[in-house]
DNA sequence: TCATGTTTTTATCAATAGATAACTTACTAC
DNA sequence: GTAGTAAGTTATCTATTGATAAAAACATGA
């Protein structure tokens, strides 16, 4: 596994990347180094990972915090695909469904340990991109689920009101939490996601049908 | 606020405090600091804080470690009252009332910043003590509601169910979340605490309802 | 083959980390 | 008061940190 191909001779020589591929490896395996032992951690540490020396770091990035935004940057874009959002204001499908396909493909994107962990940490260092991302959630996630569910339920189009959205948050919180139990603090009883989150959509629905009808009085 | 009733002789002298006294107030203010500043942070950085200087914390904690084991005792234990246990189970009471009363106190206890980030700093440190505080809130809070709602139904006694402890953690997580979103990563639209749980509780008795009266026919 | 430029390593710096020992200051019992 | 004890500080050690400079190893085009 170290050497593939050598052939015997001499000394395990390095093998020497363009500048271009070694930047990425770096960003690639810094994602997995820092996402299991902390942003606080030694550049050593993770050279010693990356199987180069600790000045080679940087070469390639200005400083610890450099390498550290592009880590942000690899984790948090690129990994919603656009054609997510259309699949939530699908109408020829049933809200229910819909919900349930959308959180499926979602949770498998974001439901590993790496990029928890890298969530988690930025959240507590309260970097700007976490913010940006809470964001993203209400507005390409929770809102459109509320404008669907008015329209599931043949009420007046108009715009969603702040504890409509809180709500969807609870629900959406739930299902974020139960990956966080699950693969950070391994503490989960059913690893059925597609029941947690069948039941976790069910609710949603239901409290949000209720709730909609409610605010359509005042 | 210095120095309260010095009479202005000399130098501001140090308060001598008797060694308990010391060690509490150490313990107390490690946990802002550390909340605060994550727990890969200097003894330097605390003892400023303190006011003293750095090598008389180890005068009162063997190691780091040791003061660190504390701060966590300090945060986790005596947070939870006993008395809110009973509350779960007052049957003289509907289930929706005894579930927001109960929330309701219990956020006001663990929904302050230094709390929620001592538990995921310790959370992402995997900590012993994080995870025996998952299995607390699973047998002292979610099973005794799963139970209850099964009272409130008439429905028969016996024992959970995974998937049902599960929905309950869906919408306990989303409380939690909540929390961590309105005081960590202050990206709360309504700070209605109690509006936000009671939309949670009514979200969580309803889907109880439905889970329990399905489980019921298998 | 050899000159040139890039990649990588070795050696090192200054700052900071946790921790210890020795000294000084304050309180208390007699 | 003063001796003894406990609280607190100064000085310091060693290891580790992010970062830099210079030397070495490698690749490539002529």
């Amino acid at each position: 596994m170290k050497q593939p191909d050598a052939p015997e001779t001499g000394p395990p020589k390095r093998k020497r990347l363009s500048s271009s591929e070694r930047r990425q490896d770096f960003i690639n395996q810094a994602i997995g180094f820092f996402a299991e032992e902390g942003f606080e951690s030694s550049t050593r540490g993770l050279a010693k990972k990356l199987g180069v020396t600790q000045p080679l770091l940087y070469r390639y990035f200005p400083s610890k915090d450099d390498l550290i935004s592009e880590v942000y940057d690899a984790v948090y874009v690129n990994r919603w695909q656009p054609e997510w959002e259309p699949l939530l204001r699908d109408r020829s499908r049933k809200l229910v469904e819909r919900l349930n396909t959308f959180y499926n493909i979602y949770t498998d994107e974001i439901f590993n340990r790496e990029w928890l962990r890298i969530y988690l940490f930025s959240g507590l260092k309260g970097v700007d991109i976490n913010r940006r991302y809470m964001q993203f959630v209400r507005h390409r996630i929770l809102e459109p689920i509320i404008i669907e569910a008015r329209m599931e339920f043949n009420l007046p189009d108009r715009p969603t009101r702040d504890c409509e959205v809180e709500f969807a948050w609870i629900i959406h919180g739930g299902i974020f939490y139960y990956g966080v139990r699950d693969l950070i603090y391994e503490s989960v009883l059913s690893t059925d996601k597609e029941r947690v989150i069948e039941d976790a959509i069910a609710a949603l629905v239901a409290g949000l049908k209720i709730k909609l009808l409610q605010d359509q009085e005042t």
